[in-house]
DNA sequence: GAGGCGTGGAA
DNA sequence: TTTCCAAGCCT
């Protein structure tokens, strides 16, 4: 997103408003903003007709499935997680059985996913939960958060989703969805701010059921009709609701954001001697991995981040395999 | 808190 | 073709 430091933070928030439970009582207890049942309901009612039937939507898909899910989707499109999920849950339907694997094996079943490192963590909580919740996805906000690769958003949404527990749930398409209905912007701010946790806060039903149906909703709205650079604004539910409409649809008007670049870099070279490794059954020489990316001393500075990361471990021959 | 970390589809 | 980016996390 672009900055804009400005974006949540002009949202509706009563005086000594907040959200984060461990600030509440710095910050006080923020009242709903105008309309919110009404937004909340609408975008509810527009969800149960026109959601998605993804697989981990299944409501006999189970927590893990979900925590799955929830790990790809980490900046990769549905479409392009929908088939590694598939044949993933079916090989380890649970925590435990990916566990017993080495994690060499969930970087290869991962394929081009991208952010390999996400296999890895993966793997890693999957064995902690064995080792410290039984082997059972634990159900708790805290308990989830604790685990590596859950950040905020994904452990908020493992508990919505997975065990409907009330949560805030604060990705980049519903942060995205507040910052046009109560702030009026295009886009939100650079970075998750207190104001758009209070905001969320606020802005959650108070039954548990509505709540996690609200937070699944706002995000689906996000990603079919609020999106971020064509909103389908004449099929949204919350149009008459909407600041940011209301005002005109004005552009984003601060600084512009760097376009990431890809080729060429560090990245990319990480990219191509990893894809060796996985595609590799047996461990791979050296020359292997210079055969894929020419310029030497990034090469070296790529495989030695891999080794670093724990992607890549490197055998006493001097070979190299996923660990 | 800014920057690093993959990939390939769409506009 | 080039640009932009898609349900973040970690350091």
């Amino acid at each position: 997103m672009p900055s804009q430091t400005t974006a949540a933070s002009t949202a509706v928030t009563a005086p000594g408003a907040t959200a984060a439970p461990d600030c509440a009582d710095r910050a006080g207890v923020s009242q709903p903003p105008e309309h919110a049942d009404e937004v909340t309901e609408r975008t509810r009612a527009w969800f149960a007709l026109h959601r998605r039937d993804l697989p981990w939507r299944d409501p006999h898909a189970g927590a893990w499935a979900v925590m799955v899910s929830e790990f790809m989707l980490q900046q990769t499109p549905v479409a392009r997680v929908l088939p590694v999920y598939e044949s993933w849950v079916a090989r380890w339907p649970e925590p435990s059985a990916l566990a017993a694997e080495e994690p060499g094996e969930a970087v290869r079943a991962w394929g081009r996913l991208g952010y390999p490192r996400r296999a890895l963590r993966l793997h890693a909580a999957a064995t902690s939960i064995v080792q410290r919740h039984g082997g059972q996805v634990p159900d708790d906000y805290e308990a989830l958060r604790a685990l590596p690769g859950v950040g905020e958003y994904t452990a908020a949404a493992i508990a919505s989703f997975a065990f409907g527990r009330r949560a805030a749930v604060l990705d980049t398409n519903v942060r995205r969805v507040l910052a046009r209905v109560f702030s009026g912007v295009e886009f939100p701010a650079d970075s998750l701010t207190a104001a758009e946790r209070a905001l969320a806060t606020a802005l959650l039903p108070s039954a548990q059921r509505d709540a996690a149906a609200w937070a699944a909703a706002s995000m689906e709205l996000g990603a079919l009709l609020c999106t971020a650079k064509t909103p389908d604004c004449a099929r949204c539910p919350i149009t008459e609701l909407c600041a940011w409409h209301r005002l005109g649809r004005p552009p984003h008007d601060g600084p512009p954001r760097r376009g990431q670049i890809y080729a060429g870099t560090d990245r990319q070279a990480r990219g191509r001697l990893l894809a060796v490794l996985r595609e590799s059954r047996s461990p791979v020489g050296k020359p292997a991995l210079d055969a894929v990316w020419h310029a030497a001393e990034q090469r070296e500075r790529a495989l030695a981040g891999l080794l670093a990361d724990g992607l890549a471990v490197e055998l006493r021959d001097g070979t190299y395999r996923l660990p």
